[in-house]
DNA sequence: TTGGTAATTTTTGCATACAAAAATTGAATG
DNA sequence: CATTCAATTTTTGTATGCAAAAATTACCAA
């Protein structure tokens, strides 16, 4: 993705407050389904509506909001279904990601990997959610970048964005935890030996394990719901 | 995607505004690395600054145009490298298509399948390329569209467009076109067969010859291009 | 010429202004 | 009390205006 911004910091009103938007929707500082008031984000972002409402615009194209005509733009709020699909989605990228890595990766990346692994390792043991979360979600990335194809990263993270928001982590379950853990292991020996079709295959189920989690959950909270319907609506909020 | 505005006819004029940008895009008729002037396009368009801007955010975000800060934005242009990334991509998405479509194709579906590929089949035999390209195009759609997943048509969709461009259509050699043709052919009996693995081996590799005759098509227009160099530099054209 | 630089023009980026659509409010009525 | 409908307010969508940056032109000197 552009990242390389550095070379001329000069980045346009638009783009640093696509950025923040998105942060603010990714991290669920903006509810799904919310809406988005024109007038009140330039206030908050402090920039008038033009750049604020090209933004949106970036953001809908990537499908992180929803443009309802005339009715402005909607945080994006994803079913069940949909969750299921983009999982779906996410897991052939991840599985292409890890066959071309296991041809491609360098010895340098192979050991970061490793490293990063120790580290989530270290986490897991620790308990420490946060760390663990984020070293899972690195090493994902460092996979998909030893793939060395900058339009599969590019689409990886578009649709992962929008899993992002889910953050609300899957496997609280010991068993299942134990079993992500272990799978990556499996991943790091694959890479190792550079078997491009069995790392695919890992990441694949890796993935769809992931995707029962997130279901199970998505079921669970709906259940929650229904017994206490209708509370947080996440309005203006802060 | 999104093509069901006829629900409400009311499209916004951003939307409208991004859609026949992205038509002349796909079409060529905005050339690769042209400058996307907004006084002249707006003229063209017959809107102001305002949507056209709202409407070029979002193709960049689509990855059709590239922004430059302060410089505007210029027509997506694809290196060799470029391409071949987005082939690679495109095959696995199109490989997770077929291997999906095998699994959930309707028999309706497949039969409209069928009889698409006859179409093509005659086209094929008058030498007819528009309505070939037109049909394979649509084959490979409905494959996508059997897969029943409307995020995976939608980052299908997504990157797809970024190749349309490139219709100055690959095969020219009649060895090659006629592999095609046979490649579609298995394609059928895959999916006929439900046999997802196949399907999906079918179609990556029918992706990768399709990235291969495109690549040398590109290195031979380069070769010609340094012979007469700088020739047609779309201006505004039209 | 060529190269460099200052003045001019053009173009982009952002803010504001205005019109149209939607949402909200508040009676009035059943 | 609910409901409908008109008046008001709010919000979105588009156009215009203005400032800053970039590109172009004009000019001068070597």
């Amino acid at each position: 993705m552009g990242a390389e911004i550095l070379t001329i910091p000069a980045a346009t009103l638009h783009l640093q407050v696509a950025n923040r938007l998105r942060q603010m929707l990714v991290e669920g500082r903006i509810a799904p389904a919310a809406k988005l008031n024109e007038r009140e984000l330039s206030e908050v972002l402090k920039v008038s509506r033009t750049p604020l409402r090209e933004a949106i615009k970036m953001l809908a194209a990537e499908g992180l909001v929803e443009l309802l005509p005339n009715r402005g733009a909607i945080a994006l709020s994803l079913s069940a279904q949909d969750v299921s699909d983009t999982f779906e989605v996410m897991a052939g990228l991840e599985g292409q990601s890890g066959e071309l890595a296991a041809q491609r990766i360098t010895p340098a990346e192979l050991r970061e990997i490793k490293a990063q692994h120790f580290e989530m390792l270290a986490a897991f043991t620790r308990g420490d959610l946060p760390s663990y979360y984020r070293l899972n979600a690195a090493i994902h990335v460092a996979i998909n970048l030893a793939a060395r194809n900058p339009v599969l990263t590019q689409t990886y993270s578009l649709v992962n964005a929008r899993l992002q928001a889910l953050r609300f982590r899957s496997n609280h379950d010991a068993d299942k935890w134990k079993a992500a853990v272990q799978e990556h292991e499996q991943m790091i020996a694959a890479l190792e030996a550079g078997n491009a079709a069995l790392l695919r295959q890992i990441l694949v189920q890796h993935l769809n394990n992931k995707r029962e989690a997130i279901l199970a959950q998505l079921e669970l909270l709906a259940s929650q719901a229904q017994v206490a319907p209708k509370h947080m609506q996440t309005k203006k909020g802060n």
